[in-house]
DNA sequence: ACTTAAACGAGACGGTACGTCCAGTCTTAGT
DNA sequence: ACTAAGACTGGACGTACCGTCTCGTTTAAGT
């Protein structure tokens, strides 16, 4: 049965007051209260969207970042590397950091969400290494191993340092690690 | 002046009522009142000696886990890192990992905390790995390279798989790791 | 004009709804939103039908206990009184007591509706009962004084009663009342 | 155990603010929110001491208004009934007379706190009247009859006014309905 | 048959208050 | 100086009704 539709312009103002609480007083400040106020929308229209604060900035982040996800194929998987890792270290140094931050802490206290915020967002951008790996298995640059291995290689050391609040992800960083997981990926060293 | 001593027993009720909170029932649920009634304790005699829940979980790993770091010297880079990942993963499936994700939800929210925790917990348990390394490279079993950033290769995987509640943190990734790692700090191949 | 007309159905459930609710739950726990979800009928239709709770409890009691309203003759003014008493008390027993308790709720806090209660409900009761006396009057049998005087006599402990819920209005309390009244109504006593 | 006593302060402030804001905006508009906001004090401290609405009105009622209670002895029961009605009334057409109908609100939707009512408030201002009566037994000046019957009779009338905002609760309706109440406690006419 | 207009179920919406929870601080009295 | 006890402000929680507002659908009177 149709009903009055949800307002479009709501769901916009409550993403975008997400968006910019989050980026300007960081997730601890971040409540439900205070997205109502600043957005000008009534907290209930905002509970029927979203049952619970992760949901919401698992949303937000997903409407303002996730689309930026480049899915480099330059036919060299170093150069494939070094162009996601850029990419992705740039954009943890602005919002899209504090947003997976926030996600981290939801995902930390509950797993369940942690089971959706994977599935939505972490093993989407884990896909995208796999492919790059699996491309320079067939390319033979690399003897195939267990990718989801070295996708924790990719990933894990930009979370470590997200969350402990260690700057240093930048391009050099991504370069470094790119060489790195090459390294591992083409086996042990013959000589 | 000299005044009433603190009571000892409420320093250990209160830390084990933590532990065993957090063990049972999560860190969300987690609260300085909940405690309180739990260990008997009153408030106040609990913000007397933690400023905040941060302080406070840190203290109660501090009390359970932390001393059981081993800090191996075996003469060979591998068997250290083998043995040294194998205890930390083994540790982080009990309640040391509910601990370690509590930690990280307080870091992650309070810049503060996250620098007071890095200087307590996480820095001396790279000084470790750091340790192992430099020993390594002065008996020339690697090239020395950026230790720090061997260090992020060790434990960033770790987190990120407690980050989002992945299981696999066994003896066999141990492994894995360790020789990544170590083909890592060997630098490129030659041949 | 032309248009949809109101399904009869719709009125009857929802006054049925509101009469059982009442008498089950009692006025507090009273809600359009409840009504609406206990009838099946939208809350829309209510509105579309009643401005307020109040005007709905006015039509609902007026539904199902107005029209029970004896206006007895009999040549006396004390049977007369004795008739309306009787009956009168014992409607308050009922649900009917429980409706006109809501009624008060609502005329208590909005004068506006206090005045429109007064209008449709209280006042016709009233003229019950003035009648009767200018008729007894008329007869000679009481020497004639203010009408509006006696007539809160007789309604006056009725509502007392109902107010602070002390049971007691029975046959016997509409005897004595009928005589005080007529006492009352007949002049100081000249012995 | 002893604890931090409870602020007076508190207590004086919370029942001005509740008696000013009933007084200014009536009971329709009265919140707890409100009484929070108007007079500074945390909505938590005003649920300790309350436990609904209507315990805060019972209570701001009997602090500022039930002190006033005369109890006459003139040697006249026509005369005690005149002084008592005449203060009783006088005191209706002021701010006692909006806290008696949001009392009566309370009251008729839950059927402890009518109970609760009439024992603190209700009851010792019949006793008052029950008081009147014997003395005037005593004296011989009325045949003795049920004296709570009595009591309806003098408060009836003005509850059932209070009830539907119907004014004319001055000095004549006092004298008329002493005058009343006197007639019915002689008992009826000889002659 | 064909407009036209209202009623209808559905449900979103802003507004207001509810009663509860926890954080951290403060005040008392008792060791 | 510590303890237990508990009041206190501040702030958010999630829920409940209110009365109003779109929606799409249904029903009937007037063409």
């Amino acid at each position: 049965m149709p009903g009055r539709p949800r307002d479009p312009a709501l769901d916009a103002a409550i993403l975008r007051a997400t968006f910019e609480f989050v980026e300007e007083e960081g997730y601890r400040r971040l409540s439900i209260e205070g997205i109502a106020a600043r957005s000008g929308v009534h907290k209930q229209a905002i509970y029927r969207r979203y049952r619970s604060k992760g949901e919401l900035v698992l949303a937000a982040l997903g409407r303002f970042a996730a689309e930026r996800l480049p899915t480099p194929d330059t036919g060299s998987l170093r150069d494939d590397l070094v162009t996601l890792l850029t990419a992705t270290f740039a954009a943890q140094r602005g919002a899209s950091g504090q947003l997976n931050r926030a996600l981290a802490v939801e995902a930390l206290q509950d797993e369940r969400f942690a089971a959706r915020l994977w599935t939505e967002l972490i093993e989407p951008r884990r896909a995208v290494v796999r492919a790059m790996i699996d491309r320079a298995a067939e390319r033979g640059e690399i003897t195939g191993a267990n990718p989801d291995f070295f996708v924790d290689l990719v990933y894990g050391p930009m979370w470590y340092r997200l969350l402990f609040d260690i700057p240093a992800l930048d391009d050099s960083y991504a370069a470094r690690l790119a060489d790195t997981v090459l390294a591992a990926a083409r086996g042990p060293r013959t000589a």
